[in-house]
DNA sequence: TCTGGGGTCCTAGGACCC
DNA sequence: TCTGGGGTCCTAGGACCC
């Protein structure tokens, strides 16, 4: 496997000295889902390759660089992915294998330094600047986190280094697959100014849309346009892409970032108009984002709901509590509530979502009981499910509506 | 081309209080 | 009694990220 090593766009500027303006590592997993596949299936190594998601109706998770090469990337309709590249092999995804492996590299990281963000299962920002004297300049501290991933994984992944998060990002994502990038401090602009627009941090095919409209295409562009125009046209985002285009970027390395919200959502395989079945899925999600919470260790004081019709468009429907809850029968019922008062009772809906949001740790929230209100019990039964969960699995405690929707699916 | 599932952040209007 | 302004909270929607 091919090992790319690019060290700053002028000449190459390894030494120790020269690395201190750049402590910030971004490291990405190349097709991230794909190459967990890879480690079981080792065979399939070199062969196009998707991993879709089980509904049917989904969208391709994730594709490996030889997918890629015909033109398919995550983000696209497993339909339209399948046409593109027929011979490429389809996995179904295998989301608990992801987080183990997730946990894995994350573990390689704390070991460099305690200053590691993780921005998703496959992605984390780390400030070495603390670990140069132990393990020398952060290029150094980049190979080693790419040779250590790959021992432990055989998974190949790409690192920016440079003096913000969001240069090495850019970097890392200039560098895939299997790449380094260094960009050293004085050499910011010159990598930042030929970029698209679209590169930044922020500038999605909306805003995209309104730069080029503005005659912007290139971050070179935007860098030449006064802050207080980009503000008049894109509102407080534009004061901050303004700073974005010379590498201004002061945002650190935060190794605890609180949640604020939970949630879970499903597509169903066929749309669904059946208030009953939409209930029943309505206490699924319940169950699964108190579970979620209560094992994070949160409370939280807002239920939202989601609901998206046949057509895909899409509402959302929520109330904030009086004390707030981990308790997925309060968040259930909120969450009827909300849809019933949606009016949406006999719509075909494709998707239901149930979140918890305003979310705050658990100790700090000493539940007080309302004048005349009694303790439902809900609370301590949910708690000795999780027990019970921890001990015996996922299966081991299920409220009971849901088990006859299960018995009702076995049926069927 | 017919759009998954997990999130964060911003905006804007209205209620409410001082 | 009427009016205004500021601050905060709540709600809904949308852009954006991976």
């Amino acid at each position: 496997m091919s090992r790319k090593q690019i060290t700053g766009l002028g000449p190459a500027r390894q030494s120790g000295a020269d690395d201190g303006g750049c402590p910030i590592l971004h490291v990405d997993m190349d097709a991230f889902f794909a190459s967990v596949e890879l480690i079981e299936r080792p065979e399939l190594r070199g062969r196009p390759m998707i991993v879709g998601s089980p509904s049917g109706r989904g969208v391709v998770l994730s594709a490996t660089y030889e997918a890629r090469a015909y033109g398919v990337h995550s983000a696209m309709p497993m339909s339209r992915a399948r046409r593109m590249c027929p011979q490429a092999v389809i996995i179904p995804p295998s989301h608990g294998k992801y987080s183990e492996i997730s946990k894995g590299v994350m573990e390689i990281f704390h070991a460099i330094t305690p200053l590691v963000e993780p921005i998703a299962s496959d992605e984390a920002f780390l400030d070495v600047g603390g670990a140069r004297r132990r393990l020398g300049p952060p290029a150094a501290i980049a190979a080693m986190i790419r040779a250590q991933v790959w021992e432990r994984f055989a998974i190949t992944c790409s690192v920016g280094v440079a003096s913000s998060k969001f240069v090495a990002k850019l970097a890392s994502k200039q560098c895939k697959p299997d790449g380094m990038l260094v960009v050293p401090e004085g050499q910011v602009v010159d990598f930042l100014h030929p970029l698209p627009v679209s590169a930044l941090w922020g500038v999605g095919e909306r805003t995209e849309q309104s730069l080029v409209r503005l005659g912007i295409k290139t971050v070179g562009d935007l860098a030449r346009v006064p802050p207080a125009t980009l503000q008049r046209e894109l509102g407080a985002g534009g004061a901050h892409l303004a700073a974005l285009a010379w590498g201004r970027d002061e945002r650190p390395v935060t190794a605890h970032v609180p949640d604020k919200s939970i949630g879970n959502e499903e597509t169903f395989a066929a749309d669904i108009d059946d208030p009953q079945v939409i209930r029943r899925e309505l206490l699924r999600l319940s169950e699964k984002v108190a579970a979620r919470m209560r094992k994070a260790g949160y409370v939280g004081r807002t239920v939202s709901v989601k609901l998206r019709r046949a057509d895909f468009s899409t509402i959302t429907r929520s109330r904030t509590l009086r004390e707030p809850t981990d308790v997925a029968q309060e968040i259930y019922t909120t969450a009827c509530e909300l849809f019933e008062a949606a009016g949406l009772e006999r719509v075909r809906l494709r998707l239901v979502g149930v979140r918890a949001e305003n979310l705050r740790p658990a100790e700090s929230a000493t539940r007080q009981l309302g004048l005349g209100e009694r303790e439902t019990g809900w609370r301590e039964a949910e708690q000795a499910m999780d027990k019970a969960i921890r001990r015996f699995g996922p299966d081991a405690v299920v409220p009971a509506s849901l088990v006859r929707g299960r018995l009702d699916e076995m049926e069927a």
